[in-house]
DNA sequence: GATAAAGTATATTGTAACCATATAGTCAAT
DNA sequence: ATTGACTATATGGTTACAATATACTTTATC
């Protein structure tokens, strides 16, 4: 009897066998076979179970439609399902979907490499020391951000921005930035006048040139406290060195709760164009 | 007092607004606030969680981290000792791992488009019938399959085959095949002697070359059963066409259980070469 | 100013796709 | 015959939330 059993499944593969070819537990199998996606071939009387080397392709099918997302019950919604016409219609979805998460990667690949790009900066720079930059044109999303002054909260002002880049399908790198008229400052009001995101001049038509040229740069690695400080240093550097400020200060965050513990610790760069 | 809680918290978001810039649920926010991987930049006296919008970009980077696979604790862990140049060096990684992911991607856009080939082959065949066909030259990793009669059976034939491929790093989308030698054949026994794989040439180097020139192909789509005479079919067709048939039988499997439903649906593909 | 509608909080349970562990039966080898 | 290796089922744990229930706050409306 013991001899005959194991003729029988002379060339099948246990449980454990499987596994190991398809470098998972055995609990993986167990569950699979349980939610019915890939049963064994067969069963013994014993309550073994019994794989095929058919059965490792599936296996890795699986694992393939897995690893494109594909909830296991769905796998077998199609397994209940299946036929040769059906499977060619579901690689091709995945096909789809493949080329789907590979430009989702390019996109996570650029939004890491400008992260990286924006923290160096953030890291390599002294704090209240005023510099002068030949910047080129940099392109900005912005929104307008004013209403009355009731209303007026930088919340639903960011919102809005929010909102529309993401009704544009913009996800940038860049923390959003605020644009304070240096008008307003000189009159003692730091007040953002817009919020921007920045972005390639491809991805929106109506992008807010921001132009190239001399910028007054002033970094600081305290936070927002000194801004308005800052803003005058900036105005008084240029008038002192013969230019007229632009109508704007650019504030952009270059290192926030993502780096730095706390509001104190954040580095801001605070830019006016020279005119 | 009313007032007062409105003015402090002007310019923050609640956590449903803050949820819906993020595109998530608010459970993922309390969730996130539980771990302390992100809290709410102040909470009131009424236990409301309060973001900013800085948050945001927290949200979004951590987002980021999460769909390249860092578990929430390693986020967390992160988090705790964060620093500018720890973020960096984060960033890095994670580049690393975003190329990855793109070569993985590519491999199962292959692996995809191949399954596709096969599975339009099985489909698209007369079974019984034989084909005579002009085919390309195919490289194959192959392992032996022999041992003394007493050891032999097919599980650890193909469990050896599926290790040597595994430690080459090949992992190829076409099912494991079956050589048959002819010889063998002829006297009646129906007998592998090696397992294969399809490999591109450049995935190893010491694959074996199946000689490019004229096949005789033979498909089956009702499973193993009628193999023996398909074989018999195929050199009784070479001999009347004179031609000598090859040492060896190919079998493979083009429909398995991903596509079809049990053994006997399952379709196969014999062939011989020509000389 | 009262009430309803909308939003927030905590707490509990549920989900997917397993992993870990415990207990018990089976098989292979000495 | 017994040991060690393997199998089975069953139960609880994990991650990253989602759904739901209940209670409290805030906002909007009459």
């Amino acid at each position: 009897m013991e001899k005959k059993i194991k003729e029988d499944f002379k060339n099948y593969f246990t449980t454990g066998e499987f596994a190991s070819l398809c470098k998972v537990k055995k609990q993986t199998l167990f569950h699979y076979d349980e939610i019915g996606i890939l049963k064994p071939h067969i069963v013994g009387a014993n309550g073994y179970r019994y794989y095929t080397y058919e059965q490792l392709d599936i296996f890795f099918t699986i694992t393939m439609l897995k690893e494109l997302d594909m909830p296991l019950s769905h796998i077998k919604i199609y397994m209940d399902n299946r036929s040769p016409k059906g499977f060619i219609k579901l690689l091709k979805m995945q096909e789809k979907e493949v080329e789907r998460k590979m430009e989702h990667l390019v996109w996570l690949k650029h939004y890491i490499k400008t992260k990286i790009k924006i923290t160096q900066e953030g890291i390599s720079v002294k704090s209240g020391e005023i510099t002068i930059q030949t910047c080129p044109a940099e392109y900005l999303v912005i929104t307008k951000y004013a209403g009355d002054e009731e209303e007026k909260n930088i919340a639903t002002g960011v919102s809005n921005h929010i909102n529309f880049c993401h009704d544009l399908d913009i996800y940038s790198a860049y923390a959003i930035g605020g644009m304070i008229p240096s008008a307003e400052m000189s009159a003692g009001n730091y007040i953002y006048s817009h919020f921007y995101t920045k972005v390639n001049k491809s991805d929106f038509e109506g992008a807010f040139r921001r132009s190239k040229g001399l910028y007054a740069v002033c970094y600081d690695s305290h936070g927002y406290d000194n801004m308005e400080v800052n803003c005058a240093n900036l105005i008084a550097y240029a008038k002192e060195h013969n230019y007229t400020p632009g109508p704007y200060f650019y504030e952009d965050l270059l290192l926030d709760e993502m780096s730095a513990k706390g509001y104190d610790d954040y580095t801001l760069k605070i830019s006016i164009s020279l005119i």
